[in-house]
DNA sequence: TCAATTCGGAAATGATCGTTCCCAAATAAG
DNA sequence: CTTATTTGGGAACGATCATTTCCGAATTGA
């Protein structure tokens, strides 16, 4: 529909201005949701963190499961801008499979690692009975799962990965690969082994 | 200590003798703590699942993490029992290996793949902040690596594997991989293409 | 200036949580 | 047979949970 016939009129809406940031907020919601889970984290915790009176919680969100599900989307929105600026400096596909496992193996150390993965936080704490967040999951892999896919491909037709390579298992095990290596960090705080991992499975690109 | 000094008194303790098995009773707990998590499987449920009342489990376990890290113990008792059996029927190192990666690869499908890995749900929802349960999950993690790494080396000595692989950084991987599949199969009922995925990943012990 | 609307923040609410208590039943020891 | 001990089971407890309510403050539109 047509919004512009109100050009005339305000160009915010009635009412007492909102005095915090949505993204600054759940950017400290994605701190508590990664390191204690959905069930874990509470509202008061939530609160606390995101320096919110529960009033402005739910007047800016309807439940605690839009919190969250609004704290995976953001969260989604960070880690995929870091990925796509690491892509950027590849230069070829080959080189863009090994920077995109760099990224999640450094994710996967220190206390970030620690920290953990929401996406893989949600499938493991909601997978099995929350078929809103399942969906979103499932929607997540998949599309990083066809990255990675796309990447293989991109260096079999720029020649830096043999043609003999099989693309669709290839990306799937890489894609099983990173997951693992999140899971890992959540207890192995310096498993800086992940970069010899990321090195061994970069000899599946070479034959 | 000798405790044979009793052998005239009865068998067992004074006192009412428990109606059911600890580990029948684990069995079905694991069901519960594997699909809904920690957190969000409450007394009540578990009570109903083991067919208990709250007073029984009370008598039967100090508190609920204690249930919990009874149920953890159970899970992978049963799980390592399962890949012994397989392991035995291995013809050599490279053999076992592949059936190792089978096992995880079927345990990752369908039902018992929606309804996830102890150890992994256990490290992702408890690792950040529970340090008794970080150190059990762990210490499962350390010994599962620790087999790859054995059978990988077995393998080399009866020359199924190439000395030129190594070892230590291939087991890594192969231990990754099989979480990530774990993981993949909480919201990916049907990736059939787990076996594919064991396939590729042979390959790394081809050269 | 005056409604109408939305926000911030604290207090209040009902539900559910993990845990304990209590009593009848079952067993061992004396 | 009596006492001590442990279990089964349900009711009861306090704490915490997610959510709502309430009121003063801030803003828009008329």
């Amino acid at each position: 529909m047509d919004n512009s016939s109100s050009l005339r009129h305000a160009v915010r809406a009635p009412g007492r201005p909102r005095e915090f940031e949505i993204d600054d907020a759940l950017d400290k919601a994605i701190v508590v949701f990664c390191e204690r889970g959905y069930h874990a984290a509470s509202i008061s915790e939530l609160k606390d963190a995101m320096g919110l009176a529960a009033g402005s919680l739910y007047k800016a969100f309807k439940d605690k499961k839009a919190i969250f599900l609004a704290a995976f989307d953001r969260y989604k929105q960070v880690r995929n801008a870091v990925l796509d600026r690491e892509l950027q400096k590849g230069a070829d596909g080959r080189d863009k499979v090994l920077r995109m496992l760099g990224v999640y193996a450094e994710a996967s150390l220190g206390d970030m690692g620690q920290r953990g993965c929401l996406v893989i936080g949600t499938a493991v704490e909601l997978g099995a009975y929350d078929a809103e967040a399942a969906e979103r999951v499932h929607l997540s892999m998949s599309l990083t799962e066809e990255l990675l896919r796309a990447l293989i491909r991109e260096g079999q037709a720029d020649g830096s990965i043999p043609p003999s390579v099989n693309a669709q298992s290839t990306a799937r095990l890489l894609l099983s690969l990173i997951y693992g290596l999140r899971v890992l960090g959540k207890t192995q705080p310096e498993p800086e082994q992940a970069y010899c991992v990321v090195e061994t499975a970069m000899k599946l690109l070479d034959r």
